[in-house]
DNA sequence: ACCATCAATTCCACGATGTGGAATTCGATG
DNA sequence: CATCGAATTCCACATCGTGGAATTGATGGT
């Protein structure tokens, strides 16, 4: 990805800036709960996993376990209710009692009603995909999406999928967006995860520069390289949460006047968009809209 | 105003006084993952407090744990992002990871989008707070709710909140409805955890008997004694999951008459209800709706 | 201020429990 | 039918989780 010299910067992004604390990691690792880590890992790796769900494998390869360990877990958290399984495609996804427990959760601060709003009209004037995202550990969350007119990506990012901060445009926009030395830390912790994605923790590095020189991030698939991303990240994110707004679309929709068109308006809307952030007050234990 | 007996309030019997008696492990032993299990069950818990959240030690007793272990493994769960804690109150509620599993974790069928007019319906008709229900578990989870013009209880059930099966009106809708060998099954299952809501397998059998013999449960609160649900269960369930509808009110407002007059509107929502769920097809993988 | 009481937290020796390499079964593909 | 990779089962070993006991902290009564 190169940068096209003309497009200039949007906004400032205002670098290391404090996020509030939010860290909960630094749990001594001698801490007897070992399974219990690994279950949850195991859970995100199926909430990364797209379309029909995940196989043993590839959730044993990524949660790091051994076949036999990841397939002991895998039919405990089965018989639990937290993931369910497809018997023929011997697959696993999120169980219902995941969703009853999000029932339950509800967050502080309700970041979809929010910005409802805001990825309507993007999508009404683009007419592609606009997707909310946010950060949730060493991943970027898919908060919530509008689906545009125009063509969708084949396997396209639904509402609740992970992946590792820096992969695609929306991901990329919110690891960019935070403190330097939040960034690589959360480059070093995902080092074994990009090279999946055709990635190193190298390249994401120059990307995070050049999104943050640029002010807003540009990805050309590189895993489908029909699509394109455009991303910018949210002020100071959402309720202390970094996010950011995304558009997605085919390559060839996304030429580098469109690209800067899109950034524009992308930028227009994260600011109204601090605005109402900056004035909405804190949602304190309201269960989720219905 | 004199109840028929299955209306009389039951008489609040102390709340756990003695814990003499420390079964340890009513966990059936299954191959190789005890400690997943115990920590599944902290969040069920969890998820079954209400206000401000629960203390270490309701959630050991409830979960059938010794302390330091509840403790220890409260701790992972919390590191993870899948409880969070209130350190001036010490007390724990689900955290931000299980919301954003939830988004993932999609019903095959939305039961809340399919019940919301008939919640409204309810709502607008007794004037009272309306509630949807279903079976999870051993446990009945309050999957919606819609609150009527008048006075709710002081500490209202809130969506995602469980209680054992058989507790309250809308929950021991769902019971009745089981099979009898599911309803032993659950009842024995719940055993150790009815009395703390002041009640036994015993009295619990015999609230099936007359709820299946009415047709409809009616419960004079027995936790806070000033309230009084009515709860029909509905038809087969929902996709094949049990469920009911309840409406709950201070105990004034639901003297006899009235609460013949909400069973009626209850039986003819649910009716309705009923043909609705018969012809709506699966939704296979949608997201919440927004 | 002081003690009494109960919850939360830390410690640690013990052994049950989870581990993963190896072997076996299953399922898809040519 | 043969081949290969994935899924599943087995099992001896020692790591990891366990819970009783001790310590610290918070609360409230007098």
């Amino acid at each position: 990805m190169t940068l096209p010299p003309y497009l200039a910067p949007v906004s400032r992004i205002d670098l290391d800036r404090s996020w509030g604390l939010r860290l909960m990691d630094p749990l001594p690792p001698a801490d007897g709960a070992r399974v219990v880590r690994r279950a949850v890992s195991l859970l995100r790796e199926v909430s990364a996993s797209r379309g029909n769900g995940a196989t043993l494998k590839m959730l044993a390869d990524g949660a790091g376990l051994a076949q036999p360990t990841a397939h002991r877990l895998l039919k405990v958290l089965q018989a639990e209710g937290l993931l369910e399984r497809d018997p023929a495609s011997r697959t696993y996804r999120l169980g219902s009692l995941l969703y009853e427990f999000g029932l339950a959760a509800a967050p502080r601060v309700d970041a979809r009603r929010l910005c409802a709003g805001t990825l309507e009209r993007i999508t009404e004037a683009v007419g592609d995909t606009t997707y909310l995202n946010c950060r949730s550990g060493d991943d970027a969350l898919c908060l919530d999406r509008r689906e545009g007119a125009s063509e969708i990506p084949a396997l396209p990012i639904e509402i609740g999928n992970r992946r590792p901060l820096g992969v695609g445009a929306g991901s990329l926009a919110v690891l960019a967006s935070l403190p330097s030395s939040e960034v690589d830390a959360v480059i070093a912790a995902n080092a074994g995860r990009y090279r999946r994605h055709g990635l190193t923790a190298e390249r994401i590095r120059t990307y995070v520069e050049a999104t943050r020189a640029r002010g807003f991030a540009i990805t050309s698939g590189r895993i489908v390289a029909r699509y394109r991303g455009v991303a910018i990240a949210i002020g100071n994110g959402i309720g202390g949460t970094p996010a950011s707004l995304s558009v997605v679309a085919v390559a060839e929709r996304l030429d580098l006047r469109r690209i800067e068109l899109v950034a524009r308006l992308l930028a227009r809307e994260e600011k109204a968009l601090r605005a109402i952030l900056a004035i909405e007050p804190e949602n304190p234990r309201k269960g989720i809209a219905p």
